[in-house]
DNA sequence: ATATGAACTACATAATTGTGTGATTGTATG
DNA sequence: CATACAATCACACAATTATGTAGTTCATAT
């Protein structure tokens, strides 16, 4: 048997998917409450197998009481639900924790077989979304391309900045004179187009140099 | 009638698969291929929807056809099919721009409304995939956790130092003292335990503040 | 009510960094 | 062979940054 919590505002979708979700075999909802505020104490006295939670609601939002759970419980599984397939609610979810994200709109049938999914440690997701995730892997992941040829040594030198070092301890590090390391970051600064250190080292981390 | 290309060397489930999309309303299989020798041409000659791709395929792989069909086509819509839900290729074919990922025990009718999906945008996969994927995200995403409590208008002089200003440009466009900025730099590099402008970007990169 | 801390300002000094100009050596590459 | 370029070093000057000490104001929390 699945236990089941349910945060949702709606007080008709609340009682909809309590009815919905227990008039099922195999599935007991064990509480539905309409804001998350005291959520931490009720999923420790219920202590569900899956919550429900949707996004968008007053005072506590889905993502607040995400967090919140996550923060002393990393075991029970978590599916957002929401109206909307909106980027940054998808993001946030999928950063603190949440199992699966999953539309309102969803038919009946296939939610508890996503609430199975998730009891079973799968990650149901509608596809709009999951299609959302991919291209926000894919962005993340590719790199900038940018290539400013650095030479090998100039690479060494801006690592050495990246790391915090100075000029001193650089021209210690790499045994050679002081003056070479200006000489040297006096080039890698061209290459980059920028004429701080600070500024050569956000670009590094930015484009992924090194 | 939406047009299907199948890559799979296995022949009895290339047919199996054939008979079984093209025995459906809807579904048309316009090809199916044992390997993707030829990929990029035939994509072109029978300009298809969607394509089944087999990942573990002899000689080219179908990780390597995915790629090569991105070189040249990104309309068309990809799913990867495979026995394994293995973490290593599952990233491979994300991050190359595959739009879904389904295992082949995956019941018919589910296959082909995971086909729909796909044809209509979505990304489906089969979610002990999407648990793997979101794993990934949120491993990739996690903040060190580490909080240095920095008050806003601390975040505020840190994101200038990010994006390359001098104390100069930064107490302009803050209308405030150069002193001040001083002062909250000092303050910053308290919190963050670091003693120059270059590390605290590292840092503030690193540590994903801000 | 008082303490705490954020935000602000000021001044001074030392250290580091940024920039210009110039030079030598060795290694490729056409 | 000439040219180009990476890597090395040097000197000088200006600008920026780092650090210390010190004080005011305002809001918030104990």
């Amino acid at each position: 048997m699945i236990k089941i919590l349910i945060y949702e505002d709606n007080s008709q979708l609340r009682e909809g998917l309590t009815m919905l979700i227990d008039g099922s075999d195999g599935f007991s909802v064990v509480a539905a409450f309409k804001n998350c505020t005291n959520i931490v104490e009720e999923v420790a006295a219920f202590n569900p197998d899956i919550i429900l939670m949707d996004i968008d609601m007053p005072i506590t939002n889905g993502i607040e009481g995400l967090k919140q759970i996550r923060k002393v419980n990393t075991e029970v599984k978590i599916l957002m639900l929401t109206v909307f397939d909106d980027n940054k609610n998808v993001f946030e979810a999928i950063k603190n924790g949440a199992n699966g994200y999953i539309l309102k709109k969803t038919q009946p049938s296939k939610l508890l077989e996503y609430i199975s999914e998730a009891a079973s440690g799968g990650a149901p997701m509608t596809s709009s979304v999951a299609s959302q995730v991919l291209k926000m892997f894919s962005s993340l992941n590719t790199s900038k391309g940018e290539d400013y040829n650095l030479s090998d040594r100039e690479k060494e030198v801006l690592q050495f900045l990246v790391d915090g070092y100075s000029y001193k301890m650089i021209a210690a590090e790499m045994y050679i004179a002081i003056d070479t390391v200006r000489s040297h970051i006096k080039k890698i600064y061209e290459k980059l187009h920028v004429n701080s250190k600070s500024e050569a080292v956000a670009k590094a981390f930015k484009d992924k140099i090194l």
